[in-house]
Formats: structure tokens, C-alpha cells, sequence
DNA sequence: ACCTGAACACCGTTCAAGT
DNA sequence: ACCTGAACACCGTTCAAGT
């Protein structure tokens, strides 16, 4: 008989990362309300015990996760950017890029937006949100300079686009709005945003 | 010494109700994921098997707790249109009143845009949320009539416009935004949603 | 019809002890 | 440094039995 590779060793190697990796299995599989720690443990084969050494409580692996899902965002909404695209096709770029995530990864977006407790955790997340947002920020500034956006505090100007993406990113996830749907009016969403909805 | 007015009945007369009312006290206090049908049930002065009887289990309360709020909020908005005032300004008023619901409500708002997972609650939600959004789509009809809104579907042109809003509520629910900010800003939202963010 | 009490199979978290 | 095993105080859900 052939004998197994090797049983399992006493320590993990990277555990973290390898409940952290469960984890997302788990929310994308079965949302986040069914995550528990001991199934996780188990498929990870570990003691229920370990996660403990990793996080200090159950809440602090969803912020973890929900951090990963900002780094995982900014990264692509870096990709999806070129500055070298017309302004209404470069927001189009990036809009289809933040809809597409948020709706491959609707359970970790919605632990993303999340109301959080700890103030700590809010304050990393925030700033994880303001690293997200770059990308639309440098592109209203650019366009602003070139007079092709409105005047007015650039910070706050993105936080509208950005709120108007995520509302459609939110009807979608709840199934308001079914998602092909939504990325194929994306055109029309920016289109609206850009000129308005009064005639001109 | 007084009597105590009664001991508690066997039949508590209606349980359903005062579940409901406890879950959104602990809902605003605690948050949903710490919401627990026996200290629920503890509280409200019954045995931990009768939250039973009105909700099949606990994800069945939080749906029943979602379509409250989704009534609730119907009102508030209908008591907050006004059809004679101009657009621009009714429009402010419902995206006041919507904001300042949200706000006020921001746990049982995040619990009513959650994703679902029985299809039959997402389709009574879907049907919640239609009720809701009417008078933002009278609005838009009313408008487009009088030549005030470009031409499109009304429906569509709705979502956009609530989808924007609803942006703004998730970012000051999570803290993106500090309440008071988002409140004043919110003639700007809606004047930069009716005409866009290009130079006229 | 409505509720109770006991039972079952789970949880999250902690902590001494092991490697 | 990292993990285990046992223990503690909880859960949600079910179901016979009580009123």
C-alpha cells in the first residue's frame, strides 16, 4: 500500500492565511451569517482552539476579510484605469470594473460596507476606503482641470460618483436589479451622472 | 405591602408584536448580529421555545423586522412629498426624508438592503422596496411630462436617482460621511443628480 | 391556539497543558 | 511561538406535554 504523503504537522505554516482563505470559501458559499469558527477550524484542520491564536475573536477575522476585499478592489480598480481614456469612457472603465467586483463578490462586499463596532477597525476601514476611491478621485481632479467637471472639492464630488455606483451595486446584490441588467445600463448610469437628469 | 398588579398570563396576548418591538431595541442598541432569540424571548417575559410559534426561525424575525421598516419608511416618504412644490425642491425634501430615515434607523436599514436567501422574502422585499420608491417615481413621471426630466424609462430613471441616494445613506451608515455632513450636503446631491457633474 | 420544559446538537471563548 | 483538549456559558430548534 501506498502511505499518505505525510500527516498533518503541529504547526499549520500560515494559518491565517489559510482560514482567511476558508473563509471567503464559506461567505461566498453560504454568506457570512453562517460562518463559525469551529466548522472553519475543522475544514482547516486545526483545533477549534487555533483560530484563536489568530484572531481574537470572530469579528476581528471579518475585518480582516473585509480589509483583504478593499486591498483586493483598489487593486482592481488600478487595473481597470487609464488615464489615457476620454472621461465619460474612463468612469465607464472604472464603473464597470467596481460593478463587476461587487457583484463576483456580493458577500464580502456587503461585509466590506458593514457597520462596524470598533472604532479602531472603522478607522482602518475608512482609510482602506480612501485608498479604494483614488482612482476616481484622480480622475475627477484630472478632468476638473481640463474644466470638463463642475468646480467644487474634488473629495466630495467623487464621494457622490462613488455613492451612486454603490447604490446600484447595492439594488444589485439584493436583487433589486438583476445583474446583467445593471452592467449593461452602467453606460447609461455615468451618462446620467455626467449630464444630469434636466434636459439640456 | 402592595400586591404586585398580576402575574404574567399564560397567553401573553400579542407575543408576535412585542417580539418585534424587542428585536428592533436590541437591532438600534446592539446591532443585528447580536440579536438573541432567547434573551429575546427573556426579555419579553416568555420561554425560550415560544419566539417559536410567530417566526419559523430567526432569520424569519429579521425578515419580518426588514418588511416593517420598508413600510415605515414608505410613509415617512409619502408624508414627506409635496407634488406642488418644483423639482428640484420635492425631490430634496424625499431625498431629506429618505436620508434622514436612514440615519435615524441605520441598523434596520442595513438589515432591509441585506441579501436574502429565501427566494419568497426576496420577492415580498422586492415588492417592499416598488411600495417604497413610488413617490420618487411620481415625482420623475410628473417631471418628464412637464418636459423638467429627460425622456427614458421612469422606472429606470428612478433607480438611478435612488440608487445615488441610497449610496450616500450606506456611506453615512458606515462612516464614510458624518451624519450632519451628509444632511447639509444633500442639496448639492440633488442638485449635481438633476444636472450633472459637466460644466452647463 | 398558545405556551412550557427538557433535550439535542451545536456555538464562541478561555486557559492550562503540551510540543 | 504555536497548537490542543477540556471546560464554561451560551446558542437555535424541535417536540412531547401542559393550559
Amino acid at each position: 500500500m501506498m502511505r499518505m504523503p505525510e500527516t498533518r504537522p503541529y504547526h499549520h505554516g500560515d494559518l491565517r492565511a489559510a482560514l482567511l482563505a476558508g473563509a471567503e470559501r464559506t461567505l461566498r458559499a453560504k454568506g457570512a451569517a453562517a460562518l463559525s469558527l469551529r466548522e472553519l477550524a475543522r475544514e482547516t484542520g486545526v483545533s477549534h482552539a487555533a483560530p484563536g491564536r489568530h484572531f481574537k475573536d470572530k469579528q476581528a477575522l471579518l475585518d480582516a476579510l473585509a480589509l483583504t476585499g478593499f486591498e483586493r478592489l483598489t487593486h482592481t480598480l488600478e487595473a481597470a484605469d487609464d488615464p489615457a481614456l476620454p472621461i465619460e469612457e474612463r468612469l465607464t472603465a472604472l464603473a464597470r470594473a467596481y460593478l463587476g467586483f461587487a457583484i463576483d463578490n456580493a458577500a464580502l462586499v456587503e461585509l466590506m460596507y458593514a457597520r462596524k463596532h470598533d472604532p479602531d477597525v472603522s478607522e482602518q476601514l475608512a482609510a482602506a476606503v480612501e485608498r479604494t476611491i483614488t482612482p476616481f478621485l484622480h480622475l475627477i481632479a484630472d478632468a476638473q482641470q481640463r474644466g470638463e467637471i463642475v468646480p467644487g472639492d474634488p473629495e466630495r464630488i467623487t464621494l457622490l460618483a462613488g455613492a451612486g455606483l454603490h447604490g446600484i451595486a447595492a439594488f444589485t446584490a439584493n436583487g433589486t436589479f438583476p445583474p446583467q441588467e445593471a452592467l449593461d445600463s452602467i453606460g447609461d448610469v455615468v451618462h446620467h451622472l455626467l449630464h444630469g437628469l434636466r434636459p439640456r
